[in-house]
RNA sequence: GGAGAGGUGGCAGAGUGGUUGAAUGCGUACGCUUGGAGAGCGUAUAUGGCAGAAAUGUCAUCGGGGGUUCGAAUCCCCCCCUCUCCGCCA
């Protein structure tokens, strides 16, 4: 959400911005709707001026009949008010994000840059299987059950694999903790409000579960119910910047993307991810320097890994509404013989903060929305398609990264 | 799921129709005091909106929503949440 302030104050920038980002904004509705919202504001507070006053006056029934003429006034005053805020909000929901001026535009992901590559292609003297044959020859995948069980995308991770799956967020999260962030489980049941405010409510409605018509949706990232972690709260400014790593399971529709990725791991309506979130200053200096250090921490994850990968940065068409800026870190996966997205991350400014309320104090007492940032460290099963595909061998068997052999307590597949 | 108790400022806790945006205590900040610290004393200390350059003024908010009333933290209705006990249970 931004402003109405912000708004008035940068009328072009806000169209341009949602132009850029393929959305519509009736700009016009907005300002009028706000006009009359401050006209009703205007007349209220002077009803309820003389309210109080009369009320604070001796009785009599000459004040009486004046008093109830005045509450008749405001109440339909107050209706018209409340109306006209419903309509406002609604439309204020739908109004994305600022880029960077940084950001480059344009209509989709063709026009993302990529800024960065890492590791070598492995050459393989041999034809590569993709995961899901390996999945299958080596009895650590089953879809066929999967979907028998689970439905469309369903799937069950088995054997040395199961045991990969929880190597690999053990020691991604571990990691992040000695880097000093906070380690936290997240609930994956979660309110309307923590969608909404996370920005992904009113866009993505059709990509969350909602579980029997109550106030419970199942969450499709940490960053959720973690950004959303201490709404209504205020911070004191040298608590800042509040970094967490997160765990928790993701539930995803995928409406939409049916006839995308159908095929293995890729994607899932059920996964695991170990998210980082930050909760920070209202400075976009400092947010991005954050944003450089949750990269660094990303693409670290990726070099223990001895994944190829390389770094997008993303544009304003392919980037969502709550972001100013935006990275992919894709990893090399050869079945696809392409990188695929492994890692998003994002600076939203006070966009889901002020969704949130969620501020923080400075030194000299005044108040201020704080900046949220997130990237993800790890997303499996969907990493595995990376890892199993690399570090297939000629002979079908599978070698498993340095760093995790000392957990999984196995060197190969 | 059943029964009971309760939700007031950063915290504790008064307050059952008007002088209460809210006593008092704790905490916090600043000042005085002190060689320094503590104690003590003094002052300040909720959030948001609107108007204003500012000082300031004004409106709203005592879990949320609705109602009664000239006037509601206080009375009525609905909802939510927390705690205790019982039941069930990983």
């Amino acid at each position: 959400m931004l402003s109405i302030d912000f708004i008035r104050k940068n009328k072009e920038k806000v169209v341009q911005a949602a132009k850029n980002k393929n959305r519509e904004i009736d700009l016009e509705k907005i300002i009028n709707l706000d006009d009359q919202r401050l006209d009703l504001i205007h007349r209220i507070q002077n009803l309820r001026e003389e309210r109080n006053k009369l009320a604070k006056s001796p009785v009599s029934d000459e004040s009486k009949i004046k008093g109830k003429d005045i509450k008749n006034n405001l109440k339909n005053l107050e209706n018209q008010l409340t109306t006209n805020n419903q309509q406002l909000n609604e439309l204020l929901s739908y109004v994305p994000n600022v880029p960077l001026p940084d950001v480059p535009i344009g209509k989709d992901a063709t026009g993302n840059k990529e800024i960065k590559k890492w590791g070598k292609i492995p050459k393989m003297d041999f034809i590569p299987k993709s995961h899901i044959e390996l999945g299958k020859s080596l009895d650590l995948i089953d879809l066929e059950r999967g979907v028998k069980i689970s439905g469309f995308r369903g799937y069950f991770l088995k054997n040395q694999l199961a045991q990969l799956h929880f190597a690999l967020l053990f020691h991604v999260f571990n990691k992040l903790v000695r880097k000093g962030y906070t380690p936290i489980i997240a609930p994956a049941v979660i309110k309307a409000f923590t969608l909404s405010g996370s920005g992904q409510f009113p866009w993505g409605k059709q990509d969350v579960y909602r579980l029997n018509g109550e106030d419970a949706y199942l969450a499709g990232t940490a960053e959720q119910p973690v950004t959303a972690y201490f709404s209504g709260e205020i911070l004191n400014e040298k608590d800042l910047p509040k970094k967490f790593v997160a765990f928790s399971p993701c539930f995803r529709k995928e409406a939409g993307a049916y006839g995308k990725d159908t095929k293995g791991l890729y994607r899932l309506h059920e996964f695991w991810k170990v998210e980082q979130v930050i909760i920070g200053k209202n400075n976009i200096e400092e947010a991005k320097k954050l944003h450089e250090e949750l990269q660094k921490n990303s693409e670290e994850i990726l070099q223990d890994l001895e994944l190829p990968y390389r770094v997008l940065l993303m544009c304003t068409g392919d980037m969502g509404e709550p972001q100013i800026k935006k990275y992919d870190t894709e990893t090399w996966m050869p079945s696809r013989n392409a990188y695929g997205e492994t890692m998003s991350n994002s600076i939203m400014g006070d966009f889901q903060t002020r969704r949130l309320n969620i501020k923080y104090r400075k030194p000299d007492g005044k108040t201020e929305y704080c900046f949220s940032l997130n990237n993800t460290a790890l997303a499996s099963p969907r990493i595995l398609i990376a890892v199993l595909e690399n570090y297939q061998q000629k002979d079908g068997s599978i070698l498993i990264p340095k760093i995790l052999q000392p957990l999984v307590e196995f060197k190969q597949i």
